[in-house]
This record gives C-alpha cells, structure tokens and sequence, in this order.
DNA sequence: GTTCTCACA
DNA sequence: TGTGAGGA
C-alpha cells in the first residue's frame, strides 16, 4: 500500500490536465496553491507539477466550494486536518479515527455554518 | 503550443 | 476571478 500512496504523490502532472480533471481554470488552480491548499512541485523551468493526491485535494476543494465554504474555511479545515495527521506519530490507527472525527466535523461544520457564526473555532 | 508572473478592469 | 502583456 505504501507503493501506491508513493505514485499517488509523485508530480507529474501540468496544469493543464488538472484543468481538464478538475474543470477549474488555470488562475484557480494557481490561486489554491497560492492558499496553501496544494502544494505541487516544480520542476523543469518553474513549471507547476501536479500529483495525483494534488488532483483530489483540488477535487475536494471545489466540493467544498460548492457546499458554500470560502478558501479561509478551507484553508482552515485542511491546516486542523493536517495536524491530526502529524500528532500522531505513534499509532496509525488513532491517527484514522481522527481522520473520520475530523471529516465529520468538517460536515456538520458545513451544515451549521448557515445560521451563526462558526466562523471562529466550535472544535 | 503551454505555462509563468504580474497587474488591472 | 478573468484576462492580457511579455517572456521562457
């Protein structure tokens, strides 16, 4: 499984297939990266190279779009995620639970974000 | 032909 | 975000 997770992130991908996968502009794409949402290398002459894990992240991005979450939301659902993800360094598995703990706080987030002001941190 | 950065409508 | 300029 650890060979895939390997090809999974190796870039090599332009931005110009991730436009096509994700059906979002260059600009856009650019600008995620700009946030810290991705981060694709850069290979020959400054050129962006996107992953696979890039393209779902980018994926996962529009979905949240979609659900009404502005790129600060974003920025921080995906900053809480990634430290779940790095606390634990000792038990993996600890480290999935908190994975689906932190998914669905993300969704009931979505949900909740509508009436009041989530904005700041409920969790 | 494709992508990059910067800047402005 | 879109788009155009100017370069690689």
């Amino acid at each position: 499984m650890k060979e895939k997770d390997l090809r999974r992130s190796l870039s090599v991908l332009p931005i110009g297939t991730v436009m096509k996968l994700t059906s979002l502009t260059a600009r856009q794409i650019r600008y995620y990266e700009e946030q810290g949402l991705v981060f694709p290398e850069r290979n020959d002459g400054n050129r962006r190279m996107y992953s696979l894990n890039d393209i779902d992240v980018i994926l996962e991005i529009k979905d949240y779009l979609d659900e009404g979450l502005n790129i600060s939301k974003i920025q921080d659902i995906y900053k809480k995620r990634k430290e779940s993800n790095e606390q634990n360094g000792n038990s993996k598995e600890l480290s999935d639970q908190e994975a689906r703990k932190i998914l669905s706080d993300e969704l009931l987030n979505i949900g909740g974000l509508n009436s009041k002001d989530a904005e700041n941190n409920s969790f």
